[in-house]
DNA sequence: TACAACCACTTGCAAATATAAAGTGGTTTT
DNA sequence: AAAACCACTTTATATTTGCAAGTGGTTGTA
């Protein structure tokens, strides 16, 4: 029932409160196994976990693989596609930056960085990401 | 729960599918009233309209106002807050439009044109909406 | 002046979705 | 051989959503 805008298109993939949490860890976290997701600070629920991770992995912002020294884990990368949202992600932590009273330390400053030079900021966080989960 | 990550702070005003639909209708259609924004291609729903509205309102990126003209009216006008937005709606714009087989040629359009210019377009829009909806 | 239509919502209820807690079947570590 | 760990499922409960109808006023029309 919905339009063709196409900011419905994003907004029905990561339209809710847990979605670019898991795109963050992957892409300022390091984080690319199930119960390092699990274990974020903010608490998600392994059903929600589940669920979205499947969701990505369909829209094909994420990959699924084996990892080879362990058969039991299973490593997580973005795809073009999610390294691609790298700007929304940014966008949305400098406005929160700026509005929010309360943030962490960490990621503010990290903001506050990327915020100096943005264009160059994203594109060196690109290449960046692009290396450890392309290929 | 949820941690002090900026990212969060956002997520949690506007990690849903129906918020910054409203938002776009603000911005890009010149939609101000509470009916004109439930006839939205996407067919929000009263309920979920109205819910937004007094929790857009409460983060003060929106702000009601009487209509002097029609004592039943009620304006809807974006805050600075609420513009500085765009930058946010501008990207999944464009991600979408290059990640979506099938988007409107009017947004579409639209995007493409911003994208060609990027800053330059986000600052001209800016000055527009501050005309439109501040003071 | 009567009456219908319109205004911004609110209410009640069923259906869909999200959450927490516990469990699963295998693998790896001790 | 036992305990811990792996990526999830399952089950049961809580919350959110969507739909239809209604509210108390205001405005437009006959």
């Amino acid at each position: 029932m919905r339009s063709d805008c196409p900011l419905n298109y994003g907004l029905e993939i990561f339209g809710d409160k847990w979605t670019l949490l898991i795109i963050r860890d992957l892409m300022f976290f390091g984080k690319r196994y199930y119960n390092e997701f699990l274990s974020s600070n903010e608490g998600i629920s392994t059903t929600v976990l589940a669920d979205r991770l499947a969701l990505l992995e369909k829209q094909k912002i994420i990959k699924k693989q084996k990892d080879p020294e362990h058969k039991q884990k299973i490593v997580y990368s973005l795809t073009q596609k999610g390294i691609d949202l790298l700007p929304i992600i940014i966008n949305i932590g400098m406005w929160s930056s700026t509005y929010s009273k309360k943030v962490s330390d960490k990621m503010e400053c990290y903001f506050a960085d990327i915020r100096k030079n943005f264009e160059k900021g994203i594109a060196a966080l690109k290449a960046e990401l692009s290396a450890t989960h392309l290929e």
